[in-house]
DNA sequence: GTGATCCGCCGAATTTAATTCGGCGCGTTC
DNA sequence: GAACGCGCCGAATTAAATTCGGCGGATCAC
């Protein structure tokens, strides 16, 4: 993980789609030499994966909220398996697990307050493990474009 | 948006460097068609853009944690300018803006507890508007990783 | 009902990119 | 000081992106 890695990382963490020949370009490597080393990002798991970014708006998912849930018991399986359901309803965009008095941030969408009532009644509501809920709804989800250029102490090594 | 758009969009969700080529062939039409389309999600801005994800324990971030803050006065230039400016530091990942009592949430990555602690002195305690922030730590941050094939009711339409 | 028009899809042709691979140079080891 | 290993390079090959002319099928006017 020298510079060079950091600068591929950073360069497609900003543009997924960049092409290997303008990202080696951009870095003043060959193009054999980046494909290398971006595969061997990917091998070893610093790279993930790609995704398309899609408007919530554009896919008539306008209204978001979080849901600060707590849940009992909070053991093992129970927790592990709140987690996987939740995350895999298509309301849900992500799932904080939480230390302090809720023990999940649940980031879900929907294309109105009804549906996302609904929603609620339907998945919240229902469930035994759930003790509490409070929704609060998101007027904003700002992302930040970079996700840094690693903050100055946090850089070198492997 | 009739249901290829949609599976354009679904299928670059899930791998967003997913080739034109492939794309094509997994719903059955011709590339140049496909290539047409997706270049209209794009020109409409259903489509933002692509980003890697990344591991942030790859980036030695390996901390995270959410802030829940509330900031006086509400004004719109006060509000629009603490979410521009904590947009932008590279601990955070994104700025959720609220209903309720908490006016944002603020998802910060960070090395270490240390330096956690060091960024909400050096960027929280310090700014005059913010009157309040409790610290949640993460323990595990999930994702859909699909966003939906949309709720079955949310579909059609432009 | 019929003809003209428009729009989106297709596939061949071209341009551009991804991928492979043999060789070279440098740093390390013994 | 020679042998080795590793990573980088660039030419050659394979594959993908992109362009563009033409072909329906649907729509509309008459």
């Amino acid at each position: 993980m020298d510079e060079v890695d950091s600068a591929i990382v950073h360069h497609l963490q900003l543009d997924g789609r960049l092409s290997n020949r303008a990202l080696a370009e951009k870095l003043g490597i060959a193009p054999s030499t980046c494909l290398e080393r971006t595969r061997l990002l990917h091998r070893r798991g610093i790279i993930q994966g790609y995704r398309a970014q899609v408007s919530l708006r554009a896919l008539n998912r306008p209204v978001q909220a979080m849901v600060a849930t707590q849940i009992r018991p909070l053991r093992r399986e129970v927790v592990a398996a709140f987690e996987k359901s939740v995350t895999q309803l298509p309301e849900v965009v992500s799932v904080y697990t939480m230390a302090g008095s809720d023990d999940f941030l649940v980031h879900v969408t929907a294309q109105d307050i009804d549906h996302l009532h609904a929603f609620l009644l339907d998945h919240f509501t229902e469930r035994r493990e759930i003790i509490s809920f409070r929704t609060s709804i998101i007027y904003q989800h700002l992302t930040n474009p970079v996700l840094g250029p690693l903050p100055p102490t946090a850089d070198q090594r492997t």
